[in-house]
DNA sequence: TTGAAAGCGGTACCAG
DNA sequence: CTGGTACCGCTTTCAA
């Protein structure tokens, strides 16, 4: 047994002939258009059941090279999605998307071809855009390169990227966890235990999520009037042993730290010199904690699989509607409850 | 600021007029075949001169279009990809497909539409009719409609299945980890540890998979003239406490699972037996071993990652050469050291 | 309503 | 060596 020609997809002149109808026909049917070309139901038919029956699909570059639809989604990350997955970091994400994506009635092609060589990839490659294939992309991971979004968007290439990314003369289309409002949700919340002096452990990032819980703390400390005397809080990263000495010996008894890593060094640290968390300072964190860590930390939650669906469904906006301004979108982080806040102590009785 | 109208980008025409040549000279200039198409260097530099000066890029759709490829491979994987990778089923073949994919210059696209669905829409949708719309691609995955498969090849689409499926009537291009081999490995191993007499557990599958290890063992067995009463080896599935007493009674000295679960049961088994594993009687499995369980088995590994890698090449390698045979790769599945095996002993001096 | 035909941007074959 | 030219598969007028 033989099997057909290797490797011809069936094309619209095969449907149209098998139909025995028009090829053009066959594309009025797909296309769908129901008041510009009004087809009887029969003829619809018949084009329908050809289509079936070979499996036809329609060529994605040629429709590209007439500009109109694929029903293609990409995915850009800038890194290698699987390797990556497995920690959990886009899984979720690509979880979200691929699900609506599916609801929806989209493909999704997640773009492997651009890498650089060097493990990181780019969206332009020998100054072609690859996206182009898909209708639309959404993006997501550290992008090194800021001058390729800023090129993309002049391209008016339609796509959003998951977290927030400024570039000037840009305005990116993102959608966005809210640290900056979760932020001032967790300093409340460590407030209504009676917290006044606070100290902020900073990490040496000085990406854009990292700006926003930065913004929210700030924010949250002169609505309440709260006291930070710590170098997190001015602008010094990490955590230095001087400074948990301090936070021994100071008036703190509320501290806010941008990682688990850090909030866990501090743990250690405050381990060490015999204070207690919650019991004598209260420990909250801005990131999600995955578990698996000395102690269950009050934290927040980023809905990931929430803001792959939402930025799939952003996407399929801007596509529907292409002169529409580039908004992005906040989507809220629920803050999770822990064990390590508790009810401020006097420090020093 | 706002982005540019999309669709203005310069042609071939456009460099050509500039350079005051054909737009053919243009083309075999940016294709470079040198020995094809010697275009003298003057005329080169004036094309590639103008080519700068405008800026010009090529238009992929357009060169996929003539070029018959959209450079995409399609992953089918008969379930959502997502939450199945995070079981660690499909994980390591996907990454070393991405990886590849990568190397190769190719796009993925991930087919999930297994969905039900009786929108009208959906009738371009439905199963793998999806598939046209990648130059070809790999599947993977459980439960496989043998007859989709049979019809994907009598269609003459490009594919190759990861692990090996017969279907009457089509030669279905696999790649095939060589549990057969590995098995023969396995028992060499265990006779080269001085057993003769043996039990077999066999799972209550019948997928090839398993026919594949069965064979490897009946051959093995004959080969190397040893012992087997066991019923496992005689097709009977699962194992019974009866079975369990009776490798206590008898001259069995090795065990051959099929699973790590089944080598578990006959662990507890004998343990309440007062029967040592590997002192009393050698075990070993014809899966990977993830880890996690009582003991470490001595075990095969399973090379997903290079699989994964295999089977893209496997497709490109049908891209190029569409005429060519459709055969199937096996790939040798590494045998893993535990510490269940170990020398035979006299059972009953 | 429907089919013929003109491209979209490139590639590659084929006479000059 | 080179330019002309026939497609690639699809969308979209434009007549019939």
């Amino acid at each position: 047994m033989t099997p057909k020609r290797r490797g011809q997809a069936p094309r619209q002149s095969d449907v149209a002939r098998l139909a025995g109808v028009s090829q053009s026909a066959v594309s009025r049917v797909i296309s769908g258009d129901v008041d510009t070309a009004r087809i009887p139901e029969e003829t619809r038919r018949r084009v329908l059941a050809a289509i079936k029956e070979l499996g036809y699909v329609p060529n994605p570059s040629a429709r590209n090279l007439r500009n109109k639809r694929n029903m293609l989604i990409g995915v850009h990350t800038f890194e290698a999605v699987f390797p990556h997955a497995r920690d959990n970091f886009y899984f979720d994400f690509l979880l979200g998307i691929e699900e609506r994506a599916e609801e929806t009635g989209f493909d999704l092609v997640l773009f492997t071809s651009t890498g650089a060589g060097d493990g990181r990839r780019r969206v332009y490659r020998d100054g072609t855009n690859r996206l182009n294939l898909a209708d639309g992309s959404v993006l997501l991971g550290v992008s090194t390169d800021r001058a390729e979004l800023a090129r993309l968007w002049a391209d008016g290439y339609p796509f959003v990227h998951i977290g927030r990314r400024e570039v000037p003369g840009a305005e990116i289309p993102c959608v966005i966890p809210d640290y900056r409002s979760a932020t001032n949700g967790i300093v409340d919340k460590l407030a209504g235990h009676g917290h006044r002096h606070f100290a902020y452990l900073r990490e040496p990032k000085e990406m854009e999520p990292y700006a926003d819980r930065r913004h929210g703390y700030r924010e949250a400390v002169e609505r309440l009037g709260l006291t930070d005397r710590s170098p997190g809080f001015r602008g010094e990263s990490e955590l230095t042993d001087d400074w948990i000495d301090e936070i021994v010996r100071g008036e703190e008894t509320a501290v806010v730290s941008e990682s688990v890593r850090l909030a866990e060094q501090l743990f250690q640290g405050l381990a060490a010199r015999g204070v207690r968390v919650p019991e004598d300072v209260s420990v909250a964190v801005l990131e999600a904690d995955w578990g698996g860590t000395s102690a269950q930390w009050d934290s927040l939650e980023i809905p990931r699989l929430a803001i792959g669906r939402i930025a799939v469904d952003r996407l399929i906006e801007m596509l529907d509607d292409p002169d529409q301004p580039a908004t992005s979108l906040l989507v809220p982080c629920p803050i999770v409850p822990g064990t390590t806040i508790a009810a401020a102590r006097q420090r020093r009785p």
